[in-house]
DNA sequence: CACTATTTGTCCGTATGTATG
DNA sequence: TCATACATACGGACAAATAGT
């Protein structure tokens, strides 16, 4: 069991739960998975047996055998008899990232370097809540678009859900995919001039887990953007979700700015 | 199925999956409670009925009921006989956040704020990474520190691992725990002139989940921090992890800034 | 007050998935 | 591979509480 407890700590070998919605191989195949994906187990380190994993996680080999099926399945371990399992894949080199502070600047330059599609594109009454925060009135409508945006290979990395007021024209599936929202929301009469943001985590629901290749509950990255215009009037609320492995924010700060 | 059809869109209705590893009965309730918890459903908001979750998301309606029923047993709803289902439950305030822009200018503030507790400070051999990181040699030993930070109330938010170079003396937990770790460093000569974050979404580990109050797989939102001093060295390597309903980062950009 | 439609609560039987030894 | 136990999911049926006519 040397492998094993050099992978696991013992209070992870006990985290196996069995009142939880989540199968016992899956919940095996995620601690694993996690290893492999983040580089703490490189190509070709040695992984635990079937055995191993039995005695110290305390499930039936059968189970332990399942949740490395899954990882086979995955490409990212080798399994052959009579030897001990090994890891095939190796972690790539750099996601995509948005940098934080001067962030508009290179909105443009993502824009042209990776692609959007908008799922979704009605013009329709908000919930309570976005109503709320956006200010109108029980009976206004306000234009809701779901999209997806994908890099340069086409792989999705982060899924959009945004509700836009005051929008009159120009405001198509078409338009969304090829021009930046702000130049759409400008032409419209609303110039954005100020910014808000939140950043969280999350638990991918099953839509977002499935147009981002990610597993429900597996963690998202969150920004929720308040976008206002020059009359400090609430325009454009925007939800993103990204895929934590394909994506994060940067931010550089120089003593200048923070010690202002 | 007015109300269905005003809570989910087409898209989410076709979202669940019975491939996946997670059940059928849990995938609705997760929809839900999202919705609940982040307040798209008011309290004493209507929710579908069983037989509208069953026609709308095809399934049975002993599985709409398994998801509500989780609901109820989580106070977020109120069931009864002949009535519909409601919300019961009105999300909370403001959870404690730390703005990006001007940051450093609100650190301090922070400290006074809130309390840390150091769990482990040693000197040490830094792994094979974070040693390439910090460009010390193979037999160089940093100041590796482990700490937890609770809000004014003494519920813990956040979870920190540090790795610091070039310190020589004053970097005691009682320090830790009572000064900025800046200062110290520059009180060993090392001013900090600049410094680069990288946000994220991540899994929590057993051992974060325990001192978070989380379960481990819960995501955490993640920040690796690293700080150079003003001949670009960099001195502090740190990775935060913190409670998704109990922190998040905000910034705000006005147009002068990121139209620059 | 009764009558009815609605909605949730409970039970049955069956098929499949999960987990064990 | 087998036998066993329990969870998940389905459809159907009926009972009990609620609200409106």
């Amino acid at each position: 069991m040397r492998v094993l407890n050099d992978i696991f700590t013992p209070a992870e070998l006990a985290s196996l739960r069995t009142d939880g919605p989540i199968p016992l191989y899956h919940q095996l195949y995620g601690l694993l998975k996690q290893r492999i994906l983040s580089g703490v187990l490189a190509r070709d380190a040695p992984l635990p047996t079937e055995a191993e994993l039995s005695a110290g996680f305390r499930i039936s080999r059968i189970t332990a055998k399942r949740g490395m099926d899954l990882l086979a399945s995955d490409g990212l371990i080798v399994r052959r008899r009579g030897r001990r399992s090994s890891v095939a894949y190796h972690p790539k080199g750099t996601e995509p990232d948005a940098p934080l502070v001067g962030m508009l600047a290179r909105l443009a330059e993502m824009s042209r370097e990776t692609k959007v599609k908008v799922l979704n594109i009605d013009l329709r009454l908000p919930p309570p809540n976005v109503a709320a925060e956006l200010g109108t009135d029980a009976h206004e409508q306000v234009h809701h678009v779901v999209r997806v945006r994908f890099d340069q290979q086409g792989i999705p990395f982060a899924y959009y859900e945004s509700w836009t007021r005051g929008i009159e024209h120009g405001f198509t599936a078409e338009a969304i995919e090829q021009r930046q929202r702000f130049d759409i929301m400008a032409e419209n009469g609303h110039r954005i001039s100020h910014i808000e943001q939140l950043l969280n985590a999350a638990s991918a629901s099953p839509l977002v887990a499935e147009l981002l290749e990610l597993h429900a509950g597996d963690p998202v990255l969150t920004l929720v953007r308040q976008s206002f215009d020059e009359d400090g009037l609430l325009i454009d609320l925007l939800n993103c979700q990204y895929h934590p492995d394909r994506f994060h924010y940067r931010m550089n700060l120089s003593a200048e700015e923070y010690l202002a």
